[in-house]
RNA sequence: GGUCCCGUAGCUUAGUUGGUUAAAGCGCUGGUCUCACAUACCAGAGAGCGGAGGUUCGAGUCCUCCCGGGACCA
């Protein structure tokens, strides 16, 4: 289900922003609906370049259903959903403190805001309790709330303050008069007076305090950041917030009630887009309800984890959604943007809860109305309905009553009548909804939900292939009745995202689908690591840490990327990519280092600190000496000059990956003439692995070790353990099938008559492994199956049949269980094992691969035989001739020796042999056996391991002992011998 | 401040339910252009698992505390 949400601040930031540094405008120069078209033009061509992306990666999509979350399907789910949360009752309009930009005048987002620490006063007042002469002292480094203050709050445990809490004081400067109350969770004792004054619209932790306290909340501010007459003083009316603070501090001394001040250095909240402090600020905010009966929406999402219809890989993850959801705070779904969809809510206030009455009554008998899709709600402000601003003669108009009306998908020209002024011209609410709203429906929204025929229909094999789903669009569908499509593909089987999204889309994906739908989005929540920078950073574009795909992709290749990129996506931590700049004359890589101690990042060969250095920064190259420019987020790239792009060597290991797996097949299909599908069971295996009939030990070998690897692929995929899988499979193609079958298949590929079996069997394990392979490396999977496919178009195992046209639709292979056999698996090793041994000696003696050694093997008859059914192998692997094997072996005189656990081999080097070196590798051996047997010594005669531990943990233990005793008999007896030589 | 994760060879990471002297890739050292592959092959050096306690016959693996890094929520 491909396509791109419309990311609703970071996306009108940037093009705010680039319209500002280019033309010099902000959003008000230009309105509203224009710049939306600009966003618009910016999203078309990124999402084109994202897209692009997606593709270039071999993303497997269904491109005809390419969504967006503001098109014209996505966006009809957006107001069906908030229609029937608004109708349902679960959507209301409430306070909230924002952080507030005053300069934009716009709230920000917690991770637009940063803290920079600023020189400030902490200013000591007393306000005069209220029909006494004490006074309370409290402290505070923004006076000027003291306007807005409804309480002073002391700990209840403050013996101090005791018998004043439930008495009141005033504040002199506007004669409010206000409670003192306890609070544990606001004051500190320990903390300056012990006392604290409470401004719940202008300080977070005071909001907190007085919803605890249910205190009144007294917003003194405009959206300039000016003093509204909220503050209950004519004189501070229509003034900036800053000096209005020194007037306090004045009118306070005055009066007084100042008593001190210090110089402190205080962290003050900036926002990230004006570099103007924020203010905490009340304002206007629309809130879905999660607790509300009878829909529960966070515990409906709660009660889908905790009854397994959903599960999370890895499954601690669970707890950070449960956590969250557990909490059950109402989501704030609307943000102060043009960019997004407009909450479409129509409302007016009115004086009085009656008068809205009546016009919402009017509206009721239109003919238009239609309660369907029209929902009208009346609310109470529980005002008064005029009053006298505080400490002003001034009166207001308060409104007694606020008329919302909600208005489904498809309705304009409700909206027009609800504008017009025969209804008291409604308006429509300036913001958007937050992007998670329309995100959180992107599983059904993308599928058509709520329509019945206008996704684009299902084609192709699969629906051919499942006739018992209707294709909609076509005549056999009832329009209106059902979405097959949504029916078909809803729900999803997993998520695959990232973590720090698991509460603001996961969650509420979750509760959304139950909501609209009455079943979970999805079986599974996959959570993978996150890919760090080398210092352990999170990459962003303001770092200059971020990696463009392409780049990699270009350098690596895709297949490349991909597999490497798996290998990183393991259940336990996030992964650290170290990033080297590459020269783009020389291709020389120049690793990134941290700037000035970071976080940004730049060349290590750049020494200049790109913060304080002004202008461009070139990156010398240390190898061709030439300068070039680089990604970086200082300046933008001259076009056409050549720029270091960003890559990591650690690509490499996907790279050569892929170039053994060519390179295996390359020889493969170089050996493929004459080939002839066949049952590679058809003859009965000999007695005898090496019985002329049948398979060979190496085919056993690998069929086996390919089922078990099979069996193991299922299984890692199944927990969406892809690390696990890559090694799996590099291991066995790498390790097994080329370092060793092929090795071992070769002469028999040069004979006629053992040819066609061979090549069967060769075919037969490529045809799987291409399979299996094809989820991490597409392209170079696809492109050998095509020539494969020329070579050998009937092949598989373990019956060949008629190769799929390609690998992407090819079946997943279906190895038999019966193949794998760990006793036969376990001889192959005991075969590795001496062939290992035998090269060894070779490259410590610096015998060359091309001259011929003898071997002599002492082993009980069994292995003896074992190892002369596969004499040939010797030679083909080792260039080595068994000369002889059994248990009446004796030692050749001037041997290298190697000792195996059940078997002795000796290598007669004539002349060659450097019995000195011999005997100190052989000592060596003979110390690290004794220490083995030492340790195990140790353990078995300690009394309460041989009580206290599982029998066969004991048992194995004294299996170990035996060989390796049996081992350091060897070793000695070799080590005499050379003494003797 | 709360919750979660991580700290294993020079680097980047594996290490299932605690069970032989901890594994891989890269890098490093030495040797090979051997008829699929030098983006390769062969061999080797290199860590006692952040620190301190504890549980246990036995701990990289379980518990506690501390130190360092990261994420999310306050």
């Amino acid at each position: 289900m491909p396509g791109t949400d419309h990311a609703g601040i970071a996306t009108q930031a940037v093009v705010e922003r680039r319209m500002l540094e280019e033309e010099g405008l902000t959003r008000h120069d230009v309105g509203r609906e224009a710049l939306v078209n600009r966003i618009w033009r910016w999203k078309d061509a990124y999402e084109e370049r994202i897209i692009g992306q997606l593709k270039q990666l071999g993303a497997s999509c269904d491109w005809r259903r390419m969504r967006f979350t503001l098109d014209e399907v996505c966006s009809k789910a957006v107001r069906r959903t908030f229609f029937k949360l608004f109708k349902d009752g679960l959507i209301y309009r409430g306070k909230r403190l924002v952080n507030w930009d005053t300069y934009l005048q716009t709230a920000v987002a917690d991770d637009e805001v940063f803290e920079e620490d600023v020189e400030s006063s902490f200013w000591t007042f007393n306000y005069p309790v209220v029909d006494d002469d004490e006074r309370i002292s409290f402290s505070t480094t923004r006076p000027e709330t003291m306007l807005g203050d409804t309480a002073v709050c002391v700990h209840p445990g403050d013996e101090r303050y005791k018998h004043l809490v439930g008495r009141k004081v005033r504040i002199p400067l506007n004669g409010r008069e206000i409670p003192i109350i306890a609070d544990a969770l606001l004051a500190k004792m320990e903390m300056g007076t012990g006392a604290v004054k409470v401004t719940p619209a202008h300080d977070p932790n005071d909001y907190a305090c007085g919803q605890r306290n249910n205190l009144p909340l007294i917003n003194i501010l405009n959206p300039d950041g000016t003093i509204n007459a909220e503050c209950g003083n004519d004189e501070y009316v229509g003034k900036d917030r800053y000096e209005v603070r020194e007037m306090v501090i004045e009118g306070m001394a005055a009066l007084g009630h100042f008593e001190r001040s210090e110089k402190r250095i205080i962290p003050l909240k900036h926002s990230d887009r004006s570099k103007t402090p924020i203010e905490p600020y009340l304002s206007d905010q629309w809130f879905v309800n999660m607790d509300a009966e009878p829909f529960r929406l966070a515990q409906a999402a709660l009660d889908a984890v905790e009854d397994g219809r959903v599960r999370f890989y890895p499954s601690r993850y669970a707890k950070t959604y449960q956590d969250w959801l557990g909490e059950k705070r109402d989501w704030c779904i609307s943000r102060q943007l043009w960019w997004g969809h407009r909450i479409p809510v129509w409302s007016k206030d009115f004086a009085s809860r009656s008068d809205a009455d009546v016009i919402a009554d009017v509206i009721r008998h239109q003919d238009w109305f239609d309660p369907t899709f029209v929902f009208i709600r009346v609310v109470d402000t529980g005002l008064p309905s005029a009053g006298t601003i505080p400490g002003t003669q001034a009166t207001v108009r308060f409104p007694g009553a606020t008329m919302f009306v909600g208005v489904d998908d498809g309705h304009e020209d409700v909206e027009g009548h609800l504008e017009s002024p025969r209804f008291g011209r409604l308006e429509q609410d300036p913001d958007v909804l937050d992007t998670w709203f329309s995100s959180a429906l992107w599983p059904h929204s993308t599928l058509g939900w709520p329509e019945f025929d206008r996704d684009p229909p299902m084609s192709g094999p699969r629906a051919e292939q499942n006739t018992s789903h209707q294709v909609p669009g076509t005549k056999s569908q009832v329009p209106g009745t059902k979405n097959a499509v949504l029916d078909y593909f809803y729900p999803g089987s997993v998520l695959i995202t990232s973590r720090d999204i698991i509460t603001l889309w996961v969650a509420r994906m979750v509760l959304a689908g139950l909501y609209n739908m009455g079943d979970v989005p999805f079986r599974h929540v996959h959570v993978h690591p996150k890919i760090l920078d080398g210092f352990g950073q999170t990459m962003s574009k303001s770092k200059g840490n971020g990696v463009d795909p392409l780049d990699l992709i270009d350098k690596y290749g895709t297949d490349a990327v991909r597999f490497t990129i798996a290998s990183f996506a393991g259940e336990t931590q996030d992964v650290r990519l170290p990033m080297s700049y590459e020269c783009p004359h020389c291709e020389h890589l120049v690793p990134q280092a941290l700037d000035d101690g970071g976080p940004m990042v730049k060349p290590a060969t750049v020494k200049e600190s790109l913060r304080s250095t002004a202008g461009k920064v070139l990156m010398p190259c240390p190898r061709c000496k030439q300068e070039s420019q680089f990604s970086t987020p200082r300046y933008d790239a001259e076009p056409g000059e050549p720029v270091a792009r960003m890559v990591s060597e650690r690509f490499e290991y996907g790279r050569n990956f892929c170039n053994k797996l060519w390179n295996a097949c390359r020889f493969a299909l170089m050996n493929l003439e004459g080939y002839e599908a066949g049952d590679v069971f058809a003859r009965p295996a000999g007695p005898r692995l090496n019985g002329g009939q049948g398979l060979k030990l190496e085919d056993r070998w690998i069929l086996s070790r390919l089922s078990t690897v099979a069996g193991e692929i299922e299984e890692y995929l199944g927990r969406y353990q892809f690390d696990a899988a890559t090694r799996s499979l590099r291991e066995f193609t790498w390790n097994e099938f080329c370092d060793w079958y092929l090795e071992m298949v070769k002469p028999r590929l040069r004979d006629e008559g053992e040819r066609p079996l061979a090549q069967r069997v060769l075919v037969g394990v490529l045809d799987a492994l291409l399979k299996l392979l094809h989820p991490f490396a597409p392209f170079i999977t696809e492109e050998l199956w095509q020539r494969l496919n020329e070579l050998a178009p009937e092949r598989g195992l373990p019956t060949p049949a008629c190769a799929a046209e390609s690998v992407m639709i090819a079946p997943w292979p279906a190895l038999p269980v019966e193949w794998r056999d760990r006793p036969l698996e376990r001889r192959f090793e005991r075969l590795q094992e001496t062939i290992v041994a035998v090269r060894n000696v070779r490259a410590i003696y610096g015998i060359p691969p091309g001259t011929q050694i003898t071997l002599y093997m002492r082993c009980a008859g069994d292995v003896a035989r074992e190892m002369q059914d596969v004499s040939g192998q010797f030679d083909n692997l080792a260039k080595t001739l068994l000369a002889a094997a059994g248990a009446d072996v004796e030692r050749p005189p001037a041997s290298a020796n190697f000792a195996l656990s059940d078997a002795d081999g000796y290598i007669p080097l004539e002349g060659v042999i450097d019995r000195q070196a011999e005997e100190v590798r052989q000592r060596k051996e003979r110390e690290r056996l004794r220490a083995l047997i030492v340790s195990q010594e140790k353990k078995l005669s300690n009394q309460s391991f041989v009580s206290k531990a599982p029998a066969e943990v004991v048992e194995q233990a004294r299996e170990s002992l035996a060989s390796l005793h049996s081992q350091l008999e060897s070793v000695e007896e070799i080590i005499a011998q050379l003494k003797g030589d």
